[in-house]
DNA sequence: AAGAAAAACTAATAAGCGTTAGTTTTGTAA
DNA sequence: TTACAAAACTAACGCTTATTAGTTTTTCTT
């Protein structure tokens, strides 16, 4: 009779809700089975549900645990008076920290949202609609100031967070390249381009 | 009895994995069942396998027919005598239009290909990185004769890559921006930044 | 029109799913 | 030590899954 061992600053429930993150970025939502992630913690499948309501509360949270983390982040770059760059180089960072600290539960709301059940869903895609809205006026202002291009605001919201969304595949290089170097080089790729 | 209407170009098993494609893009390999994809044909489920042999060769055949079609590609790009911008243009271009032309397919193959069994999880991953180490090269040339700033070729590839991948995201606005506006707006980000 | 081949059908299989009920064990506090 | 609560267990529920077998219908060929 396995008990589950709560971590320090956790509780029970957060240690399947990670366990949880970790197997569903490793074989997706759908493909991970109760009785998987029990068996990953060392309990009987029954026994989860002591501490948790479903396996769709499992997604929930993970997912909006991430949404109102780059939320929160977002809002305070809103709030500095910086200039639209370094706003920009800010958000990159936070994206590529984020990608890298709770790789798994970030892997998560990006690849599994659709299995959320409604209202969950259109919440989410909502909470996502808005954000990057806020970071496209944050463009916009950039271009009236003249510190960024003339470009459509719209597609390089979309190109930066697509490619920081995109270190997903760097998990498996992190040995090779340093955090500090991945993160000047991404920033100045997507802010200066590559061209000399 | 519904019958499996064979489009012009396109034998039954066409049909059925066409519409594999759109399901599992749309809700996911593991959340699509056979059931579900025959009543989008029209048909009962064991009827499917008159012309498949299984759910798992339809995630195969629709993996392996996108990963073909980009290193055909790659393969013409890499014969090409022209400068590394314009292979890289011509690269960025290629998956833009695969993104809006066989959206479905690209889909699955980037989000679902982990789905796969063995031995084509395996062969697919090592396709890719084939793909990725032939991108980096060409990056590598253009650093050497001076085309591209001396930046880290593997970090530029995966940005450039993850970038547009994220054209998944593009589907729902297709009708506010035009192609042509997608194109040069993208490949003037991702070879010349959006600093001014 | 007759016979063969293709492709649909119905029915059933065994396995796996999330979840619940009821019971027993464990840990905690009086 | 006793009593209570937390959390584990076993067993089972009803449902869905991919797939197969066997049969009937449709279509193509002669």
């Amino acid at each position: 009779m396995a008990k589950i061992i709560a971590s320090k600053n956790g509780t029970k429930k957060d240690v399947i809700t990670r366990q949880a993150a970790a197997l569903f970025r490793k074989k997706g939502f759908a493909a991970t089975s109760m009785r998987e992630l029990a068996e990953n913690i060392g309990v009987e499948a029954s026994s989860l549900y002591n501490h948790i309501g479903s396996k769709s509360e499992l997604l929930q949270t993970i997912c909006f645990k991430v949404a109102n983390d780059f939320n929160l982040h977002l809002i305070e770059v809103e709030k500095k008076s910086s200039s639209t760059i370094s706003k920009l180089e800010n958000l990159i960072q936070f994206h590529i920290h984020m990608m890298l600290d709770v790789y798994d539960e970030v892997y998560v709301a990006n690849h599994e949202w659709k299995q959320l059940q409604e209202p969950f869903l259109s919440n989410f895609l909502h909470q996502r609609k808005l954000y990057e809205s806020r970071m496209i006026e944050i463009l916009k202002t950039g271009i009236q100031k003249k510190e960024i291009k003339n470009i459509h605001p719209h597609v390089a919201v979309f190109t930066i967070l697509s490619a920081v969304r995109g270190l997903e595949f760097w998990q498996q290089h992190k040995k090779n390249v340093s955090v500090k170097e991945l993160e000047t080089n991404m920033i100045n790729h997507l802010l200066n381009g590559i061209t000399k």
